[in-house]
DNA sequence: ATTAATATACTTGTATACAAGTATATCGAG
DNA sequence: CTCGATATACTTGTATACAAGTATATTAAT
């Protein structure tokens, strides 16, 4: 019906991807901002309307949502469910879960080209910190630790990576553009917390790694409480597996 | 063109789900049993004509199962990819993962209600196993695991799980069909070592846990090397996080 | 006024139509 | 025979059409 808002997700990011994957996007970022709320029912033929394409692409734009349980697909409409506090949570436990697999896998292997590669990254978001861009400094946040995780040479761990990172790059998006103006502070912290980590996957120092750990899903998520996984996980085992 | 090949998928399985998931399902289980061979290019009118259904459910089933990396989406025609032994293993260290996240945080609960569950499973199980139904004990044993994995509550987790479910199924459903027949040895170890489960569902006794995990990925795998972060995982921490 | 029955305006799932693009095969020139 | 251009038969992405089912609103009867 009405041209309901401005688009919220960088439309280059999409460039190549379908109108399906794109709408997704927008949708995704849009709900998890809030500008749709929850509870809202979403029908194929209103949206195919709003964004003036056909029922196809929405079709498919519905389909990846729901299975990031971000709607819910029912017999008469799509009800939206958004993030809970509790999801969010649950999110940064994954991730973290991941991450922390990711680490032992790649501290048995050669990691000087990762390392340059990470550092490649760490010097593009000096510059998107330098010039503000909060788009750009998430794409290469993003993009720094998905390169750890495929690094990692684990299909289904990546599977897994590439299924939350839409979500997580909606949170993570809307996070930057609110802090960007002000708190230069907050991403200069990201930028040190991330040379740990380039520094823990160089000495492959498990300790310091932790230390990264902490830092970084302190910094994104406020607060992980339950840090203890990472903290056991890597407290005890010194001995390599074999 | 020809009526390819007798269905492989349980019909009842997918009596709910709509043509394009029970698509999804067959042909997913045909890739994986080998009756689809590694390379093949799908095109969707091909697959129309074959499952005699128009494109809207082929092109649903094979988003599904790009989604799995079963298949690859290219611009001409969906590359057959499978499973290497490579996916299996790792498919099953996210399972272990998984599972012992699980646990950890089940150990923290009241889990009464959850021992009844899965005794009950346990022996429709046993009464599968009486009247050699791979297919029926197949079900059983994947909601076994599920009701353990959904009981924890954490929505990320069950997520993931949903995720690999239907490639898991799959496998082990075909396993226990070549099995059913004559090794029923391998059956009552796998009753057994649910028993295992519940009993360390039951005592939060990590040992018994560790106990669990390792017949139950030896079991169904063959051989799970990388036991080493279950074991770890597990060893250490004693203390409650709060 | 209340309740039951029916009509209507929705919903999704599937089939078909069309458009744009790509690989292959055919045909022609050298 | 070889190489290049064009034609043709594919491919997917999107739009539209149709069918079956569901909720709501309207209408009729008590």
């Amino acid at each position: 019906m009405t041209k309901s808002t401005e688009y919220l997700y960088p439309a280059k990011w999409s460039a190549s991807a379908s109108t399906g994957v794109r709408l997704a996007s927008e949708l995704r970022i849009r709900i998890i901002s809030g500008v749709v709320s929850i509870g809202t029912v979403l029908s194929e033929n209103t949206l195919a309307a709003e964004f003036e394409v056909s029922r196809s692409p929405i079709r498919e734009a519905l389909k990846i949502l729901a299975s990031e349980n971000i709607i819910r697909l029912e017999r008469m409409g799509a009800v939206v469910v958004g993030l809970t506090d509790k999801d969010i949570k649950e999110l940064y436990d994954v991730r973290l879960l991941i991450e922390t697999f990711v680490y032992e896998r790649i501290a048995n292997m050669d990691t000087s080209e990762l390392v340059t590669e990470l550092s490649k990254i760490n010097e593009m978001m000096e510059v998107a910190v330098k010039y503000k861009d909060a788009d750009e400094f998430t794409y290469q946040d993003v993009l720094f630790h998905e390169t750890i995780i495929r690094a990692s040479g684990h299909s289904y761990i990546l599977l897994i990576w590439n299924n939350m990172k839409p979500v997580m790059e909606s949170l993570i998006l809307l996070s930057m553009r609110l802090r960007i103006a002000e708190q230069s502070d907050d991403f200069s912290r990201i930028l040190k917390n991330h040379e740990i980590y380039i520094e823990a996957i160089k000495t492959k120092d498990r300790n310091i790694m932790i230390q990264a750990f902490h830092q970084n899903f302190d910094d994104v998520q406020g607060k992980v409480e339950e840090l203890w996984l990472s903290q056991q996980l890597l407290s005890k085992k010194r001995e390599p597996k074999e």
